[in-house]
DNA sequence: CGTGTAAGGAATTCTGACACG
DNA sequence: CGTGTAAGGAATTCTGACACG
């Protein structure tokens, strides 16, 4: 009854829908494809398909650009969280395996 | 942060996914429309969007089919069901506003 | 840099019909 | 009854490029 995962990252939605939801073009939205801020699969004939979490992660990227950050600045930004998450993760299998150092 | 109706109402899949997350055809899908019993949406081009919710009860369609139950008995059964709750709902609504005859 | 657009092609979807049963 | 399929057309999406700036 419970999905494996969630609803919110199955990667369903098309171009179109995505494009609609988010009130972004689907030039803008293949842009930040290319400047790897979101990262949609594809249908084995090559169709994109987003997820509900890509289309608010659409929305953030689209305020952040309102804002005049640029996309290179946003990356920079994933990364570092993602990184800061990463750390945190490690000292907390670290602290529970008791394998530090 | 909330979204109005959830991600699991929202209807931006398009057949060909909704095929695959069921593992039922196109053809099939279709002709369960046809005989009223999932009611996808459209886009202005007239492509057919539906939800995860749907998915759902497409996959639940497709066993009692298997069970040898037909079309026509899948809808009423579900127009039962949809009676018995809309008496239950005004049984409460008249019991709160004391409208009872 | 970020986005619009025209271009040509390919993938996707649509409907109505014939087929089997 | 439920489903497969071929048919022709329309809607959707894809990529690479030119444009503006």
């Amino acid at each position: 009854m419970v999905p494996l995962s969630s609803y919110k990252d199955k990667k369903v939605i098309t171009i179109g829908v995505t494009s609609e939801l988010t009130g972004l073009s689907e030039r803008q939205i293949r842009y930040y494809e290319e400047r790897k801020l979101i990262f949609p699969e594809r249908t084995k004939g090559g169709t994109r398909k987003y997820s509900f979490r890509d289309v608010e992660r659409l929305v953030e990227i689209a305020n952040k650009i309102e804002d005049g950050m640029q996309t290179f600045e946003i990356r920079r930004e994933e990364i570092k969280k993602a990184n800061i998450r990463e750390k945190m993760l490690r000292g907390q299998l670290n602290a529970a395996f008791k394998m530090r150092k």
